[in-house]
DNA sequence: CCTACCGATCGGTAGG
DNA sequence: CCTACCGATCGGTAGG
């Protein structure tokens, strides 16, 4: 018999998945323990032998999200693929970020201001670098050709957030499949609205 | 001598301006009312006087956006121009909106879900009326053959949160000039990112 | 994992 | 517009 089993992993973890939920849907600050404990099936109190803090629960959702996200970035960055074609992988994969893991997702884009110090300055750092990096492939894209000359962050930004502006999408009915999404998104934000370009 | 003189509108026009501000810093739930009190300058208690609640301080600052927005649609939906340039009047206005009124935009954008009832019901029906008033335009214009068969709604999704992703230029150095940036967000959201459309 | 409880802070009121 | 204060609720701990 061994010293101590650890069914805290899944525990934890069953947690930090109702604390997503529950962050998105009221807001860090306005969600207490006892809302989070009744979600998960416990006394307010009994939360801690599996978590340390409140803090410690929003820093475990949002660096989840996070680093996935640089990591993938860096992946597609890598790839000998062209400009537009990087561009267009990194809409997908948010878009499926938003749609696969909706409440971690929205969590990290809508309640990173509530982190502590340090961890506040960290995400903060990340963030930046991962829109530099992103940035950074609008304007070779530029350079080669590829991409009219747009200002880069605008056209970054404008993307990052018409991802996690597809809370609607996510909260209806869902009368759209994931792929037509998908593919909706890159169609809007890589050859724009018009039929003709004539103009 | 007047019964009362009435230096209130003006005193609560500032509280209802340091509040949006505190609100889109710290968001809704977080900020108290002590907080409120040392921006303005008085103790928590004396904000009673000007104003009734929390909640209607919210309020407040919301439907003053909200409204503003449904009456900004309703006059360019009415004018005799084509789909394509409705689509940009809109996008310009919300991305003036979003320069000048940012604290106002952001708190409506973010901090809606804690509106209480029924303000928070009227509040999602006068969105959901935006959107499919939205919706509407940019159907004509498929229909009409001026704008390419997109899925309507992830259009208007993405363009009214691509614009309330605009916090991080307001943030930032704003190295460039509002009208530029007006410009950018036309240039990306109705002609798209490639330079040439040979695929 | 629960009962019992802590000091702090919340939105808001009484009274002047 | 302030002092003084209210009941409620917060995140978290002690002890078993």
């Amino acid at each position: 018999m061994p010293k101590k089993a650890r069914p805290k992993a899944t525990k934890k973890e069953f947690i930090l998945k109702k604390a997503s939920t529950l962050f998105r849907e009221k807001g860090f600050a306005a969600s207490s323990m006892r809302d989070l404990a009744d979600d998960v099936g416990l006394e307010a109190a009994s939360l801690y032998n599996h978590i340390q803090s409140k803090s410690e629960i929003l820093q475990e959702i949002i660096f989840k999200s996070a680093n996935e996200c640089s990591i993938q970035l860096e992946a597609i960055n890598k790839s000998k693929i062209s400009s537009v074609d990087k561009v267009e992988s990194i809409i997908r994969f948010h878009t499926q970020m938003m749609i696969y893991n909706f409440d971690h997702y929205f969590v990290m884009t809508h309640e990173w201001m509530h982190l502590s110090e340090p961890y506040l300055t960290t995400f903060i750092t990340q963030r930046k670098n991962y829109v530099q990096q992103f940035e950074e492939i609008v304007n070779k894209g530029i350079q080669k050709k590829e991409i009219k000359p747009i200002l880069p962050y605008v056209f970054v930004l404008n993307i990052l957030s018409a991802v996690s502006g597809l809370e609607f999408w996510h909260r209806s009915k869902q009368k759209t499949t994931p792929k037509q999404l998908e593919d909706n998104m890159v169609l809007h934000l890589i050859t724009g609205l018009k039929l003709s370009s004539k103009k």
